[in-house]
DNA sequence: AATACTACTGCAACCCGGTTGCAATATTAT
DNA sequence: ATAATATTGCAACCGGGTTGCAGTAGTATT
């Protein structure tokens, strides 16, 4: 159920997504292609380009949606589970992987207010 | 400003979050009082709550906001900055802290699939 | 290159969690 | 009891995200 034809929409959300470093919102899409894509557009491209683990997703701080580039998933797996990093003041979101140093983030330079793990548990596995 | 009155509505919705272990989000407490207490009185009240350090918030994997009774926190500060884990499946929030044992969780009985914190970036800071 | 098939898109309307302004009501201090 | 004002209900709104459907545009086949 993922991306089959690679239209110019396609195209154009994802030069976005693998040019920036860190995680985009939807919403930021969505503004930043205003007269171009229509909203449902972007929102469908996204999905689709996650179910090809094109890209992951997962919730802010304020419950906007966040997407940012794969970097070593497969089709079958996600392998980018890793934590990410969102400041509640300019709401940027860093992923914490290999290219970035998570005790670097965690400590000194950063105050960490809150922390969400999501997965299955014992009851539902 | 936080609450100034104690009112029947406020010891209402205090009692259900002092009745709960774990978290209870804002839009169960919106259906669970729904012919008693208007939503935007419950949301007011959980704000002011919150405001009193009586409970803190975070928000889930579906954008929906949480709540719990804080444990040590004092009107200053809050102290319950401790990770909550959201299972995927059915929903369900549990706040790592004290009592629970987070080795536990995190490993063998969970599978963690997102971790997300926050705070404030060191730009911000 | 023309055709047919169907994935993709735009539109408009909708959904739902949460917010806001305002008039009416209830709590508290006097 | 009264006055002052915090709280509430209501209705309307906001914004991120979804959906059904008809029209458009990729793609495979000829």
């Amino acid at each position: 159920m993922g991306i089959i034809r690679k239209t110019k929409h396609f195209q154009k959300v994802l030069d976005i997504l693998l040019k920036q470093e860190n995680a985009v919102s939807a919403n930021y899409l969505v503004t930043h292609f205003n007269d171009e894509i229509n909203k449902s557009t972007i929102y469908r491209i996204l999905d689709k380009m996650e179910d090809d683990r094109i890209i992951h997703s997962f919730v802010g701080v304020n419950g906007l949606k966040w997407y940012a580039k794969c970097v070593k998933c497969t089709v079958k797996e996600h392998h980018d589970n890793h934590p990410h990093f969102q400041c509640e003041k300019c709401n940027e979101v860093q992923c914490i992987n290999h290219t970035n140093n998570a005790t670097k983030l965690i400590g000194s330079q950063f105050l960490v207010k809150s922390v969400l793990l999501t997965g299955i548990c014992n009851r539902c596995f």
